[in-house]
DNA sequence: TGTATCTATGTCGTTTACGATATAAACTTG
DNA sequence: CAAGTTTATATCGTAAACGACATAGATACA
C-alpha cells in the first residue's frame, strides 16, 4: 500500500467534517437574526415538530449525548424559549416544552430552509442533488449510528 | 410555503452534522491509539504531505481560521511532533516542519485509512459510493468556500 | 518618506462535542 | 424485599470552532 491515502484528498472523512462546518456557516448570517446557534436551532425544529418530548427523545433524534444537550437545553431556557419539567410517570426524565416565545420563533425561522436552498442554488447546487444526497446520507447515518450503538453494548 | 421544511428529516445540513461527526467518532479508537484527535490528525496529514510550509497554508488546506489553528498547532507542538519557526523571507509568517517524531508517526498512521474503509465495508458502504461522494462533496466545498470569501470581500 | 491599509498570526470569550464520572430513580432477580 | 444493574440526566475537564479584537510586519501610494 502507498501512503496515498494519508493524502487529505483522498479521505472521505475531511470532505465530510468541511462541508459540515461550511454549511453551518452559510447558515450563521440567517440564524444569528433569530438569535440561535445552530445546534440550538437544531433543537428547536425537534419542538417546534413534537413539542413535550422527553430530554431523552431529544437526544436521540439528534445523536447526542447528553452531557451535549444538558447544557445547550439550560441555554435555551434561559432564552426563554422551552421549560423543563421532570416527567410525574418517571421520575428521572425532563419534559421539555415549548414556551409562548419559542413557539412564536418558529413563524421567524420559518423561511430559513427556502432562503438556505436559494443559496445553495446560486452555488449551482440543484434540488434533485440535494435530495439524492439527502438519501445517500441517512444510509451513512444509519450505518454509522448501529456501529456506534454495538460500541456502547460492547 | 408549508412548513414541512422546518422538520428535521427534510432538512440537508443536518445529515451533514450528524455524519461529519458520527464518521469522526468512528475514527476515535483508531486515532486514539497514536494519540491525536481528529483535527489533530488533519494538520499532521498537510504536514506528512508538505513538510514545512506556513501555517496560512495549513489554514487554507483545511478551511480553518488562525484562531482555530493556533492553539491547535501549538497543542500539537507541545506534543514534540512539530516545530514553529518564524520565516525570514516574511517576518509575519511561521513556517512549520514535522519533528524526528512527528515524522515517525507517519508510519503509524498509515494503515488507519484502509481500515477506516474496512469498517465503511462492514456497514456496506461501497468503494464506489465512497468515490462519487467523494467528487460530490468536494463539489459542495467549491461552492460553499467561494460563498464565504465573497462573504470576506463584503 | 510617512501614513494608511493589508496580511499573518495570536489572544480572549462563548458555545459545542464528548470522555469520564456522579446521582437518583426504576427495574431485575435471587 | 434487598442488592445489583440499568436508565435518564447532569457535572467537570479538555479540545475544537469561531466571532471580536489585538499586534507586528509588509505593502501601497500620496
Amino acid at each position: 500500500m502507498t501512503d496515498s491515502q494519508l493524502k487529505l484528498k483522498n479521505q472521505i472523512c475531511f470532505p465530510f467534517y468541511s462541508v459540515s462546518r461550511l454549511i453551518t456557516k452559510a447558515y450563521k448570517p440567517f440564524l444569528s437574526k433569530i438569535g440561535l446557534t445552530y445546534p440550538q436551532y437544531l433543537v428547536m425544529m425537534v419542538l417546534w415538530e413534537s413539542d413535550g418530548i422527553r430530554i431523552n427523545e431529544i437526544k436521540e433524534k439528534l445523536f447526542l449525548d447528553t452531557n451535549t444537550v444538558s447544557p445547550l437545553l439550560k441555554r435555551i431556557e434561559s432564552m426563554g424559549l422551552i421549560n423543563r419539567i421532570r416527567s410525574n410517570e418517571d421520575e428521572r426524565s425532563v419534559i421539555v416544552t415549548l414556551t409562548k416565545k419559542g413557539k412564536e420563533l418558529k413563524e421567524l425561522a420559518s423561511p430559513i430552509p427556502e432562503q438556505m436552498l436559494e443559496g445553495l442554488a446560486h452555488e449551482g447546487i440543484t434540488v434533485e442533488e440535494i435530495s439524492n444526497l439527502r438519501n445517500t446520507l441517512n444510509n451513512w447515518i444509519k450505518a454509522l449510528s448501529e456501529n456506534s450503538s454495538d460500541n456502547k453494548i460492547k
